[in-house]
DNA sequence: CGATCGTGTGAGAATGGTTCTCATGACCAG
DNA sequence: CTGGTCATGAGAACCATTCTCACACGATCG
């Protein structure tokens, strides 16, 4: 029993540049995205190495996974505290806010209907004021 | 200015089909599982025209359709209000139901932070009572 | 330091859900 | 009834994601 159920997670190059990139970014990204972003960049990475190792960041709670619209999944660097996303539809630009009211809803919601092992997904989608219409025109 | 802007929606045994099913079931399925029990049941409907037929009840709400963990998409026979969903995770079983103080909420967070065109989606997954553990030794 | 071991990497193939193509079929208004 | 649209479906195409596997390279320990 001396192995640890969980291997050891080494620190490579490709996976600290994942990580800094999505420091950078204050929306979420696709994994292509951020592939993009690197190539660009100069430190490339494979395309399968930033899917593993945002992968390990989501199972690691600190990157928030959420899927789009047309079902592509998106990742941006998150608090590790519960929280929901106000989502900007045409940016992508997010905020984490809090919301303490629906956590006890759902929690009784469900016990009413006899469900276990709950969990809820709130997100709320809008255009950002820099996304707004005439935004550009003003300035 | 005679052409109608939407085109006619014709009824055809395909998409009667499809609803006349999703009227039978309680909970989201996806399409390919629709295909599959159309195909069983006899009239069968080619998958293409399946994910058609889904789209158009879709646009036309009567219709609701949400992402699977997996990005896989799931629809469900729904009531043309808006609602959220309590979804069992194993068996697909799904109850409607209402939040009236996540409505607020989400409109005054957003306006808070200077969004527009506000939307949002609240599902809350769990284990229903006939997929808890021990439910099937219970008889 | 190095050797060693096991994890990480990446190019390309494979997977699988969804959409597209296009020739053919069938609603339905007139 | 009939024509003109819209709908259908088999298969190809699409594309995000995962898998394969030979090779590279962190971490550990003497
Ligand atoms: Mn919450
Ligand atoms: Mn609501
Ligand atoms: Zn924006
Ligand atoms: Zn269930």
């Amino acid at each position: 029993m001396s192995a640890p159920e969980v291997p050891v997670r080494r620190q490579t190059r490709q996976r600290t540049a994942v990580l800094a990139l999505l420091d950078e970014l204050d929306g979420f990204r696709t994994a292509q995205d951020l592939h993009a972003l690197l190539r660009e960049r100069g430190d490339a990475v494979g395309l399968a190495t930033v899917y593993r190792a945002l992968q390990a960041l989501v199972d690691d709670g600190l990157v928030d996974v959420l899927r789009s619209e047309d079902g592509e999944a998106a990742y941006r660097r998150c608090s590790p505290v519960h929280h929901h996303h106000l989502v900007c539809r045409s940016c992508g630009l997010t905020v984490e806010v809090a919301d303490p009211p629906v956590e006890r809803w759902a929690a009784r919601v469900a016990a009413e209907h006899g469900f276990a092992d709950v969990q809820h997904q709130l997100e709320v989608f809008g255009t950002c004021r820099s996304c707004a219409p005439g935004a550009a025109a003003q300035r």
